[in-house]
DNA sequence: ACGAGTTCTTGACAGTCGTCCAAAGAATCG
DNA sequence: CGATTCTTTGGACGACTGTCAAGAACTCGT
């Protein structure tokens, strides 16, 4: 046996393409991404690639299932320092730029992945693993949103991150496309304006059930 | 010269090639659909292409161009036959439900180009377009909604065009995964839940301006 | 320092890709 | 009809793809 436990060099091994080949697919985009392509990109060769993976649909996988991780927790700071309901629209909207400035070839290869996923089923679960974490991300600022302003949530959280995932979708296209100062700030504006509309006008006492 | 005018057999036979390619596109995706494919199910062969357009790429922004025609009208009936704030908005749902059901190939395949416009700026003229067009399209819908309504629009039609276009992509989504009646029905009560947020509370004063 | 086991490189393989071209076929004219 | 142009075919090309296997390079207990 090997001095320290060859399971995690292999696992560090395995990362480390990953995060290659999530540079190069954040790069490229998934259809020109070559299995050459990504090991160019790293400190290996292109066949090292079947050492560590079986084929190319299962180091995909590994991509993306990584990719979440650094995702899931990108806006709990937000809710956790804000203290007040518009205080924390104004952090959300700040951190929602902040990672389409610094991450915007992760977001574009997330979009593309996702619309994959319509095509390739091996994609799918993948896939709908990081809606659904996205989603329950969301959900925590709309519910500490509501929290701090003492009102109720209006819509369901899947509704929610959907109309939230639709402009921010819409503004990482439009800074993609050049027009980076238009699209942040149309992004600031938009999540001013729907965030209130998460909530119920009525702040405590409900109608309906006594 | 030509009997007929070889201008306009010339055309058709670009618009039957961008018609098939179309339908490859929207069962294989823009990563799969090889110029052989698209040949194969066409009654042409694999050269022709070559013969009416210079290149894959000019193929692929025609069928982009082409694919946004027949796009831009698909609600104004709607917009044209309802007579109640009420009724346009079940009408409006109907029709987005409709044309998931009959044209589900086609919407995934604008949701791929559109990200694959994040990576090659070549697409990124005719996404912005298509994009441009659904949201006027969508406003069409809002503003005769916000009449029948008496009231006043609360948001800009970008804004209204983003958070729509991300429920329907979600029900997309869940559609194309097996989740048919499941995805339907929520994309229903989301139309019904998001378009009164698109409306002022105020009908006909507002305040502010004298 | 030797040898066994692990890790990595390199070259080859069978396909597929976009593109081009020579030649066959079809259509239309004088 | 022959002649000219337009259309279409199918094969060829070089480049690129994922996959694999043989062997070199390295690691590490002994």
């Amino acid at each position: 046996m090997a001095r320290a436990n060859p399971i995690d060099k292999h696992d560090a091994r395995r990362r480390a393409l990953v995060d290659s080949a999530l540079r190069t697919l954040g790069e490229l985009g998934y259809a020109k991404s070559s299995l050459r392509e990504i090991a160019n990109n790293s400190p290996f060769s292109h066949g090292v690639v079947h050492y560590y993976f079986q084929n190319k649909v299962e180091l995909i996988v590994y991509c993306v299932k990584q990719y979440k991780a650094v995702c899931v927790t990108r806006y709990d700071g937000v809710v956790a320092d804000s203290t007040t309901a518009a205080g924390l629209v104004v952090a959300f909207a700040n951190k929602l730029c902040e990672t389409i400035v610094d991450e915007a070839p992760m977001h574009r290869l997330w979009y593309d992945l996702r619309a994959q996923s319509m095509f390739e089923e091996y994609l799918r679960e993948a896939a709908h693993q990081i809606d659904r974490s996205l989603e329950e991300m969301t959900w925590r600022v709309v519910t500490r949103y509501a929290d701090l302003a003492g009102a109720e949530t209006a819509l369901p959280p899947l509704t929610v991150y959907g109309m939230l995932d639709g402009v921010f979708q819409q503004a990482l296209l439009g800074y993609l496309s050049g027009q980076e100062q238009e699209a942040l700030a149309m992004l600031r504006k938009q999540v001013s304006e729907l965030m209130p509309l998460t909530l119920r006008s009525t702040p405590t006492d409900a109608p309906g059930v006594a």
